[in-house]
DNA sequence: TTTACATATTCCGATATGGGTATCTATTGT
DNA sequence: ACAATAGATACCCATATCGGAATATGTAAA
């Protein structure tokens, strides 16, 4: 077996940084594929096919009106990544209270 | 240029389903690499890389003793990830108002 | 010092990737 | 009907991946 697709997971779609960039750049605000590709200086190909993998996940929306086609991330598609992390958020907590307190008591030794 | 390595980057190494149950299992618990192998059923060479990548991208510790070798997940490297998603959270509270919203609405249309 | 144990490393093969370039399709304007 | 525009798709290539099997390293026990 090889490395899992990209379009595998809404995690193996994001861990691409062009992606994470269209995702950013297109908040829930609807945007032509040109748009993407002039504010991100990405090649209209490119771009095309970064959107094809984002749709197949669910990152993205789409919409047609004539010749144009309307993007738009589907936020909900990312919070189950964002449940993930939230998992370790006491940890992280902990970790940097204790990195805090170790400062505060290095502060107190010099007085 | 070819998909971006997994070491590049705690995205990209999180990627992989195996790493993200290996994280979850180490909470910040130390534990021995032989104990992740038989928890998770996985082939020990198997364990052994992976805690390679994650120890690349800082999102695992490792402490020798003897001829163990004990790791345990670094929870501070998740939080770039989560404040990434963060950043679209604001958006996928409003949509679950406008489901919840509807639901209600067509719900009293009942009465 | 030989043996057993814990973990890491190496080699292999199949596969999907992302960039680049060219081309195809569909829709609009003249 | 024809040209122009928006976007998608197809093709090629270099590369890194993961699993599996075998082997290497290093420490401890006999």
């Amino acid at each position: 077996m090889a490395r899992a697709a990209t379009t595998s997971d809404a995690c193996n779609a994001v861990a691409e940084p062009r992606r994470r960039e269209i995702l950013s750049y297109l908040g829930t605000h609807e945007r032509p594929v040109g748009e993407i590709v002039i504010a991100l200086k990405l090649d209209q190909p490119s771009v095309s096919k970064h959107l094809g993998v984002l749709r197949k996940v669910g990152l993205v929306r789409m919409r047609c009106d004539g010749r144009h086609k309307y993007y738009r991330t589907n936020a909900a598609a990312i919070k189950p990544l964002h449940d993930w992390s939230t998992e370790f958020e006491k940890f992280w907590q902990h970790q940097l209270a204790r990195v805090k307190q170790r400062a505060e008591e290095k502060a107190n030794q010099g007085k």
